[in-house]
DNA sequence: TGACTTATAGGCGACACACATATATGCTGT
DNA sequence: ACAGCATATATGTGTGTCGCCTATAAGTCA
C-alpha cells in the first residue's frame, strides 16, 4: 500500500465522509395485496414523489435507528424488523453522498392507523415471478405513485427477500393477528409469492411443520363452516410425547 | 416531529457523521476446510489480532470499494463478490464511529498466492449445525487466531449465508476450477454445510439440475477409475430439444 | 493378470407433493 | 325445523425425489 492509500484509509477527510441514513419498508398484507407504507415528499429534491420513512443515523445501532424511524415517521413500534441491504451508489441522492441501510418491517394491518394525504399504504405491483427480480411499481386508489430516489429498488429487494425467506422462516406469521385460520395463512403466502398454492398440500405442510398450535377456538359468523384457529408456536417438535 | 428531530435529521453535524468502511471475507475451500483470508494487525487497537481485509469507502459504490479492497489488500481481482450485512454498533471500533458494510468473496484456492507471516488462510471452525448461528473460531497451523473487532461476527454471518444460499444458487461453482468432478462438487457442499451428504442423491440432484455440462474430459492419474469432468453452464434447460 | 479403488447405473421402499373426491359442519332462508 | 349452501377437513392416487443398496465399469498398481 502506498502513502496515498494509507492516508486515505486512516484519515478520511470530512469531504469524503458520507452521511449514513436508515430507510424502512413497513410491509403489510391487506385485501389480497402486498402493501408498503409511503410518505409524500414536501421538499426538494423529488418533491411530490413518495419515499419510505427514513432518517439519519445517530449515536445508536442501525437496528435501533430503524425502530426509531418507524416510531417517529409511522407511529408504530414493537414490530418485526430486519436489515435488508445497504444502498450506496455515489449519485443515489443528488444533495450529498448518502449511504442508506435499508430495513424492512412486517406488521398486521389492524395495527396501522388510518391513512392521511401524505402517508399511504401503497399496493406493490410485482410484474415478475419468483426471485429473479426486476422492478416494481406502486399504486394507490388506482393511481400510480412516483417513487423518490432509489426506493423502488429497495422495495423490489424486499419482495425478493420475502419470497426467499417465506418457506423456512416464520415471517408469514408476523403479518397475521395472534389467532388465524389456515386459509388466512395461505392467503398471506399467495400474496407474497404472487401465485396460487395448492390448498391441501399447504395444509399438510403447515400442520406438519410443528409451528402451529391449535387454540381450540373457531371462526364465528362467516356464513359457512368455521375454520379452526391456530397460533404460531415456534417449533413445537414432537407434540405426541408432550412432556 | 419536533424541531430538534428535524435539525438532527436534515443537518447531521460532522460529529455525528460516522466513517463508512468496507470489509471483505475472501472465502475458499481447501483440503476439506472452509477458509478465510485474514490479515494480522500491526497497529492499535487490537494489535496482533487478525482482521478481514478492509478500507474506507471513497467516491465509489460499495461494490466497487469491495473489489478495490480485494485488489489492494489481497492482490486478487475478478472474483465473485456479494454484499453480506452492514455492521454498525456504536462501540464496534474503539477509535471512532465506523459503519462497516461487510462483503464476502468466493474463489478457487489455486488463484490465491502463497501465505506470508501477516496474511494467512485461516480455517473456520463452525461448532453448530444448519443456519441457526452462533460463534466461530479461526485456526492456522493448529493455533487459534484471535480476531479483531467484530470480524468473528462477520465470518459467522458469511457461513450462515453460504449455507442458506448453497441449494438454490451457483455459489458452489465459484469455489471450483473451470472443470471439476461430481465428487469435487460434493466435497465443496459438504465442507460448507458441515455435514456429509448422500452420494447418489447428490449426483442425481446435480445432474438433473440442468446446470452441469459434460466437458468430455476425464480425470487423469488418480489410481482408480477416473471421474467425468463437468463445467457450470447456467441452467441448460431441456437439453434434448437442443435448438 | 488379478487385486483394488472409485465411478456409474439401476432397483426399491419411504415420503412429500399436486390433484381429485368424499364427508363434516355451521349458517341461512323459508 | 329443515333443506340447501359454502367452506373445512379427511382420504385416496399417481408422480417425483430421496436415502439406501447392489451390480457393473474403468482405470491404477503390484
Amino acid at each position: 500500500m502506498n502513502e496515498n492509500d494509507f492516508l486515505a484509509s486512516y484519515s478520511p477527510s470530512d469531504f469524503e465522509r458520507p452521511s449514513v441514513a436508515v430507510d424502512v419498508a413497513l410491509v403489510t398484507v391487506f385485501a389480497g395485496s402486498l402493501r408498503v407504507l409511503m410518505i409524500r415528499r414536501t421538499e426538494h429534491p423529488d418533491t411530490g414523489k413518495w419515499q419510505l420513512p427514513g432518517g439519519f443515523l445517530r449515536d445508536e445501532s442501525p437496528d435501533t435507528a430503524a425502530a426509531r424511524v418507524l416510531q417517529e415517521k409511522a407511529g408504530i413500534r414493537d414490530v418485526y424488523v430486519e436489515q435488508l441491504y445497504t444502498f450506496g451508489s455515489p449519485d443515489r441522492d443528488p444533495r450529498t453522498r448518502v449511504i442508506s441501510i435499508a430495513y424492512y418491517a412486517l406488521v398486521n394491518p389492524v395495527r396501522l392507523t388510518t391513512e392521511t394525504t401524505d402517508v399511504v399504504l401503497a399496493e406493490i405491483d410485482v410484474p415478475w415471478q419468483g426471485e429473479v427480480g426486476g422492478g416494481v411499481t406502486l399504486r394507490h386508489n388506482h393511481r400510480q405513485l412516483p417513487i423518490a430516489f432509489d426506493h423502488a429498488d429497495m422495495i423490489a429487494t424486499v419482495v425478493k427477500r420475502l419470497r426467499g425467506k417465506l418457506d423456512y422462516s416464520p415471517i408469514g406469521y408476523e403479518l397475521l393477528p395472534e389467532e388465524f385460520s389456515l386459509l388466512d395463512l395461505q392467503e398471506i403466502h399467495e400474496t407474497i409469492l404472487g401465485r396460487s398454492l395448492n390448498k391441501d398440500s399447504f395444509r399438510r405442510r403447515m400442520l406438519n411443520s410443528g409451528d402451529l398450535e391449535a387454540t381450540g377456538h373457531r371462526q364465528g359468523g362467516v356464513g359457512h363452516r368455521p375454520a379452526a384457529l391456530y397460533r404460531y408456536h415456534r417449533h413445537a417438535l414432537d407434540e405426541e410425547s408432550g412432556n
